[in-house]
RNA sequence: CGGGGCGUAGCGCAGUCCGGUUAGCGCACCUGGUUUGGGACCAGGGGGUCGCAGGUUCGAAUCCUGCCGCCCCGACCA
């Protein structure tokens, strides 16, 4: 019995929900809005974090961890911050149970706590608290931290990687000088975040910033990078934050520059979370299941042997072992498949769901010939090639499927990117075709507001190499010397 | 929070309108055998508080009342 996915074409949504648990990614928990991240999407979620870690701690940032729990106080001390967030706060104000008479549990109504404790939804408030006691003298900064957690925020309406109640990320909070240093870092961290998505995902992404009325609660510039879906959707896929002396003015962090001089800090913070889990999903793989890069795959070989009896298995599994050590050495991740209870067509159509961007078959007639059968994901090709030399061979297309990879998403995304002039062109193709659409704005939240609502189509980012032009707004009419990114969004 | 849908075996569902033997099907699982170049086949087998609580009835998965939970679409958001 085939597993058959609903097309893309016919349910996007679908697809992808039918996707995330059939390649056994993640499943809807018991708990409302959370997921449980099964072993093999957080295979390729530690895949992940792993270069992402060495990505920051090649930039000088070291890993600390803070408490899950935030004093409720801590929230509202940054006006904006709190405004952002507050909406999705879970809260916990006892910590006790006790038994009922039924034989259950309740919450002990004597063990209220004095102050309650917010799960974080971000940690910049416990953190900025903390980093008052590390700072006293301009020789105390920077501090470049980053931390790995899980944060809560109480969405209303959740999906699996892209929107759930409980997700883990990286934030970093960093803490520096002068204002520009904190520009320069959390600059630098869109790049790292840009070229991660790009060299690693093969997701090509915008960098831009935030408009207004869409920057993060706190921030004095939200930096973004802005992937764009198949369905011609957008999706931020990584948000990094000049934060000003927002949080060091609410926290009283000061410091003592080189002339004796108190100074507030200054201040950066930047994360992704496993919403780019999502991206990954949705930027590539098609009506037959997962795609995908090799860098991330969990497995990127898998070998499949096709046999009629015992003396052709261990033949067979003699030459697959001696390529898989080959491969192995070569840095590659395999998997020789022998289960013996799964036919090779159910295999084949398995790695497929699963998204293996290559698979090697091997049986009888490649024993014969000295061959072996490479199929790779991403185009369904197969080819037949000598078993001499194939792990070179295999190591290079595995090059090639992550390059293609790219390549065709970076195609698409430039196919659904268009410049509109005016406004009644702008709905046509947001209508009709989707993606990002380039256009004048005349910088005002009223007029994005408008836009919004009367389209759906927000602005995505204003993109950081947007060429200086000048043109009108397409809705105001008002001059405009750039144009911006307007998309529908996840 | 508005609209829609669903809750029956591990998963996916039928049965509910119109109450009536022992609650059924597909997949998965177990045993044996034959198979293996694109999701094999045959035979046998195990597995159920029908979401929860009340009620009506000789009899409830099915009717009534209340509750709970989840999913999808929207508003909100990374």
């Amino acid at each position: 019995m085939a597993k058959k996915l609903t097309s893309r074409e016919e349910d996007y949504s679908k697809w992808y929900n039918e996707l995330v648990m059939q390649a056994d990614l993640a499943q809807h928990s018991d708990v409302k809005g959370c997921m449980v991240i099964k072993p093999y999407g957080y295979a390729i979620w530690e895949n992940m974090r792993d270069v992402l870690d060495k990505m920051f701690k090649d930039t000088g940032h070291q890993n600390a961890y803070f408490p899950l729990f935030i004093p409720k106080s801590y929230m509202s001390k940054e006006a904006k911050h709190v405004e952002g967030f507050a909406k999705e706060c879970a809260v916990v104000t006892h910590y006790r149970l006790k038994n009922d008479e039924n034989g259950g549990v309740v919450v002990d109504p004597d063990a209220k706590l004095e102050e309650e404790l917010i799960v974080r939804p971000t940690s910049e408030t416990i953190i900025w608290n903390t980093y008052r006691t590390w700072i006293q003298s301009y020789r105390d900064l920077p501090i470049l931290i980053n931390q790995w957690a899980n944060v809560v925020r109480w969405e209303m309406r959740t999906r699996l990687f892209l929107r759930t109640a409980e997700f883990l990320w990286q934030e970093g909070h960093t803490a520096h000088a002068t204002k520009a240093e904190a520009i320069e870092e959390s600059e630098k961290m869109l790049h790292v975040y840009a070229s991660f998505a790009e060299q690693w995902m093969a997701m090509p992404v915008v960098r831009g910033v935030k408009s207004e009325s869409e920057r993060f609660a706190g921030a004095e510039d939200t930096y973004c990078i802005e992937a764009l879906m198949q369905d011609g959707k957008a999706l931020q896929a990584g948000t990094s934050h000049f934060l000003g002396q927002n949080f060091a003015k609410a926290f009283d962090v000061k410091f003592a520059d080189k002339t004796g001089k108190m100074e507030h800090v200054w201040a950066s913070s930047w994360g992704v979370s496993t919403r780019l889990m999502g991206a990954l999903i949705m930027t590539h793989s098609d009506d037959e299941g997962l795609v995908l890069p090799p860098k991330l795959a969990p497995i990127q070989v898998v070998m499949v042997p096709i046999y009629k009896n015992e003396e052709q298995l261990n033949a067979l599994s003699e030459k697959m072992d001696e390529l898989s050590a080959k491969l192995s050495d070569l840095g590659i991740r395999v998997k020789v498949d022998l289960d013996d209870t799964k036919k090779p067509g159910w295999k084949f159509a398995e790695y497929e769901l699963k998204g293996v961007p290559v698979r090697i078959a091997m049986g009888p007639r490649d024993l014969e010939n000295g061959s072996i059968e490479v199929a790779r994901r991403d185009t369904k090709e197969k080819q037949g090639i000598p078993l001499e030399g194939a792990a070179n061979f295999v190591a290079d297309l595995l090059n090639k499927i992550q390059e293609n990879l790219f390549l065709r998403s970076a195609a698409f995304r430039t196919e659904h990117t268009t410049e509109v002039q005016d406004y009644a062109e702008f709905k046509e193709v947001l209508e009709a075709k989707g993606g990002f659409v380039s256009a004048h704005w005349d910088g005002t939240a009223e007029t994005e507001e408008k836009i919004k609502q009367e389209t759906k189509a927000t602005i995505r980012c204003i993109p950081l190499d947007a060429k200086e032009e000048e043109g009108k707004c397409i809705y105001t009419g008002a001059p405009s010397n750039k144009r911006v990114l307007f998309a529908k969004a996840y």
